[in-house]
Order: C-alpha cells, then sequence, then structure tokens
DNA sequence: CCAATCGCTTGCAAAATGCAAGTGATATCG
DNA sequence: CGATATCACTTGCATTTTGCAAGCGATTGG
C-alpha cells in the first residue's frame, strides 16, 4: 500500500473528513467512476454527460496523480499525450462509488446505472 | 420513502452525479456523521474537530432539510430552537459514510475510528 | 499541405467558502 | 431581580473555487 504523496491540509483525525479532503467535491468521484468504465482519455473524460470544465477536470487529474489515486503515463495512442489509469489505492474506491451509486437508485428518482466496471481496463500495470 | 422536496439542479441521470449534487462537498456527510453519533444540536455541530464556520453550518442544515435527510423539530432542551434528527432517509446514507470511513482507515495514515453510531439517537419517530 | 481535433492553459465573471463580528433571545448565577 | 454568559443564528466582507469561453501549440487525417 503506497502512502499519499502530499498528505495535504487535513482538518483532522477522523477517517471520513480525511477521505473527503481527498475525493469531497463534486466531480472527483465522476472522474474515478469515468476511469472504472474505462474510459482513459482527457477527451473522454470531459466528454461525461455532465461536461466538466477542462480547466477543472486538468486540476483534478493533477490532484489525484498526487494524491495517488490515477496514474498518468504515456498514451500508445496518441504521441505527447497521457493515458490515465486507476491505482491500486484508486481502484479500492470502488466501495464508495457503489455505495452511492446504490443511495442514487433507491432515492433519487429519474436515475438509472447504466455504466459498469470495465475490469480488462483496470487491471494493474505499473503502480507509480 | 419520501421523495426530495427539492430536484435540485441535476447534472445527469446518474446516480452518483446525483447523490454529488445533494451531498458533494467537504461538509454536509461531516454533519450527517454528528447526527448519526447522536449530535443534535446547533453548538454541538458547530463544535466538531474540524470547525464547520457557522454560516455554512446553517447553510447545509437548510439544504439537508430541503433535501429531507434531516428534520429540525423544537428542542425540549431550549425553547426557540432546533433539534436536528436524521431522517430514514438521511440514515440510509450510513454505507456512504462507512465505505469513506474504512478507505480512509485504510488509506490515510493518522486517521483513526472513534465515533460510534448512536442507536438512541436514531430512533425513528417524526417523519416530516 | 490544410483543416480538424486533441490536450491542455489562460483570463475573467460568478458563486461558494471562510472569518469575524454582530444580534436578539434565553439560560445561569449571585 | 439583574448582570453575564451562552445559544442559535445572521451579516458583511475578503479569499478561494468554480464555470465559461477563448486561445494555443502539437498531432492527426485526408
Amino acid at each position: 500500500m503506497i502512502p499519499a504523496r502530499k498528505p495535504a491540509a487535513s482538518r483532522s483525525p477522523c477517517p471520513v473528513a480525511s477521505t473527503l479532503d481527498l475525493i469531497g467535491d463534486k466531480w472527483t468521484l465522476l472522474i474515478i467512476r469515468d476511469l472504472f468504465a474505462g474510459k482513459s482519455r482527457y477527451r473522454d473524460l470531459a466528454r461525461s454527460p455532465e461536461r466538466i470544465a477542462t480547466n477543472i477536470l486538468a486540476a483534478r487529474l493533477l490532484r489525484l496523480q498526487s494524491g495517488g489515486l490515477i496514474i498518468a503515463r504515456q498514451s500508445p495512442q496518441r504521441a505527447g499525450s497521457s493515458e490515465y489509469r486507476l491505482t491500486a489505492r484508486g481502484r479500492s474506491l470502488l466501495p464508495v462509488l457503489e455505495s452511492m451509486r446504490d443511495w442514487g437508485l433507491a432515492h433519487i428518482p429519474g436515475t438509472a446505472a447504466n455504466i459498469r466496471v470495465n475490469a480488462a481496463a483496470n487491471r494493474e500495470s505499473v503502480t507509480p
């Protein structure tokens, strides 16, 4: 298990608070959701239905990297650009994502789950 | 199951995104954590170690009420002030809280779980 | 070679957050 | 009873974060 690069500003020793310091906003978990679904390119992340602004996407990708949740490696598809993948640490957020998905499905009318975890895209290969 | 009062601005039909629209910030889940722990008064919520600003606390309590996650009722302790309790809907967020707690404990050094769900404080009595 | 696309960055307006200081109502104590 | 402290907020304002649109160099497809 690799510890985070930056401990960041921790508000308290509460594990919930510390987790929220890292992923507690409206966008981060959506990016992680998309990575689970198999997306790995900037363009695809930017085109999710929620339409994250590109500056925010870039900022979140940096934060996720420094938090050790994702890695960016040279894209084999396109020279000079990165391909983003969840690390083991990032993948371990799956229960958080699932519990939120389940809550939304049960309590928010009009929601529907149509994203599946893409196992092939989420095999470990390199860890930072 | 009582639907939310305000559907609020939904970014997409994704259950994760819709859940984040409601609880996706750094403070809301900490308030819910404290309510689970048995806190019910404004003062106690304001004094948690993370020190939420009082204007933000007031704003979040309103949002949680309009989202149907908590109810405010006349405090039997203090005239003119409210006592806040989780509704069944609010209590159903426990798995989200637990998965975040577990993730924090496993992946963020220096965190420790020292809050327990207070069953007595979280028995259903009145639903909005 | 040329146009379209990609992966960002930049600049700026708008909104959210954080801080400190009120305010009026209640409880507490002598 | 009266003074003081506390409670539950509200208000005003500085700072930070977000969102939007445009731009920009590199890359790709034709």
